[in-house]
DNA sequence: GATGAATGAGGTTTCATTCAT
DNA sequence: TATGAATGAAACCTCATTCAT
């Protein structure tokens, strides 16, 4: 048999394109992504057939390494806040370790290039994140607020948030513990 | 030659670059913009030197029109909280009414195309905003976080809100103002 | 005014498509027809604005290119013979001082890269053609046989005798003679 | 190494060719070829060391089975009239049942890609039909005509009638007898 | 100033062929 | 011998920008 389609390999491209596209945008040339990666310009098609389906896939790995993260230890009876401060530390701490990669998923979740499969697709992997979103979206101070609300908040706020651990690392845990007080104050 | 005589033409470009970028994205070709604009494509450059020198004049644009229209009726004596509402609710009301230009606006915000120095110089028209933003940043609420936090949490929350009223125009009015109460319990 | 585009360059282009065709066949590099025709690779496209289109279009210019030909000095009034041998004389006279146009052109025609509609347009223009051989295929001789076998049969003949023809061109003349009159003795 | 031992893989290569040529041109991959084959890409290569082999010899075997179904039952003895319309209606039955390969064999003859040496070689397996049109070429009515003129015009005039047997399949008889008596009006 | 044809670098993708397994 | 991943040269086409008119 010849050689077998390596992960390393399909690995190495995704870690390229996301250096690739976090500078120079979602323009970044396949060309330079398999430069990037170690290999020759055609290769990185054996691995993914268009430019979008790499755009998608890696859309998709990025948003599972998130979920992964908060699932890996993830406090199932805890109270309501406790899991939702979980939520909130465990992808700024991602998000922090990974700012290209935070970058890069941002850009491609504002960018028409993944399509509705794709989206769904990976909601479906987020089940528990939606399940203590929707608790939080049910109490009282949410009322009115259509389902989603406490989510799409939680998310732009870690955004707004983000930008400023980037700018003061050192303060990254009190930030992320006296922005997540702002938030729970909001939504409870 | 950068500037040229015809406003009325300058400002077709800028209206047909709001269009093509809102479909197709920042890659929208100039050529087609030109073309939406009623021109040719080479009297674009006339107007705007690159297209780079485009879009930051764009982004400005956008941004001016916001805080023009935040200006025209600034309660100045009123209470904290009525010039935040106020604030709220103009760009919301902007927002609405412009779709297109609004996405084409976060999209440039997020964009390297967008030079510092454009956004520098965006920044001092907004400060009357700015202002508002900071006298609330002060508040006990916000303590420990950093200025620019109830800015970024209020744009950022705005956009949340935003696709909802996308979904359910009929509940406008109604979700604008539960989204600012929750803003306001979070900040106050 | 800009430059219009001009009918020489288009001309180039077409003359350069049959030499870079004649030699290299139908996947001939637009690139290389591009260099051939003395303008820049992407100037090509100004003029046709796909491969397909230029080689639609080059195959309606070479088939006009004949009929223009017959036309020229078709002798309306003459006996269907010598109306017969002027459509082949002069379709032979073409192909022999254009030996690398006729080669495309049947490259052309036999392949898929010639839409359907191509050929219904082409068709239209040969109608004095189709008329006086609709008009042998009447006769006695090719009873039972289907309309335009006598045309498919004279272009055919005429094929098998253009390869002799190239390989003796002293004896050019008296071969489309003698042709013909094989020719006349199988449809009369 | 261009002999291998599996000649049914062989086979099957060159079937799997026929099936895409006769869809999609000379242009077919040779990975879709091999696809289409039942075996790996590389193997194509054991077989037939470059496409352009695999072409010529393609060509070569369409040629053979032709011959091979003339020689046949081939009625050495009979008048000249009996064995040119062997020759006639042997063609065309083979054509009739198997149209791709006469398409794809077409293709190729016109191509570029098939060699003067392989032309030469094919040319001599076929050296019965060679000697029965030969003996045609030497009658008066030919005359004055190059030898091999009546080979091409009974090819080019199969060709003609195999067009309208396609598109008329119930006629197809008639047809072909109907079209050899044009032939042997034209040449005898 | 306005026009749009011209330019050619650069983008994505295909494909014949090689070679490690 | 068989496999199919790897290669990189082309292929077609797009596009920001220039410049003759």
């Amino acid at each position: 048999m010849a050689r077998s389609r390596s992960p390393e390999k399909r690995n190495a491209i995704l870690r390229a394109a996301v250096y690739e596209i976090a500078r120079g945008g979602l323009g970044a040339a396949t060309a330079k992504i398999a430069a990037q990666a170690g290999i020759a310009s055609g290769t990185l098609f054996t691995y993914f057939a268009t430019k979008e389906e790499l755009l998608n896939e890696l859309y998709r790995e990025l948003k599972l390494e998130v979920y992964a993260r908060i699932n890996a230890d993830f406090p199932h009876q805890a109270s309501l806040e406790r899991r939702a401060r979980h939520l909130w530390s465990s992808y700024m701490a991602w998000a922090i370790e990974s700012p290209e990669r935070r970058k890069v998923s941002l850009q491609l979740h504002i960018s028409d290039v993944v399509t509705e499969e794709t989206r769904k697709k990976t909601a479906a992997d987020g089940a528990l994140v939606a399940a203590t979103l929707a608790e939080l979206a049910g109490r009282r101070a949410l009322e009115g607020l259509p389902a989603g609300f406490a989510a799409a908040l939680m998310s732009s706020m870690q955004d707004a948030v983000m930008d400023f651990i980037a700018r003061h690392p050192k303060r990254r845990e009190e930030l992320m513990k006296r922005a997540f007080d702002v938030y729970w104050r909001a939504v409870h």
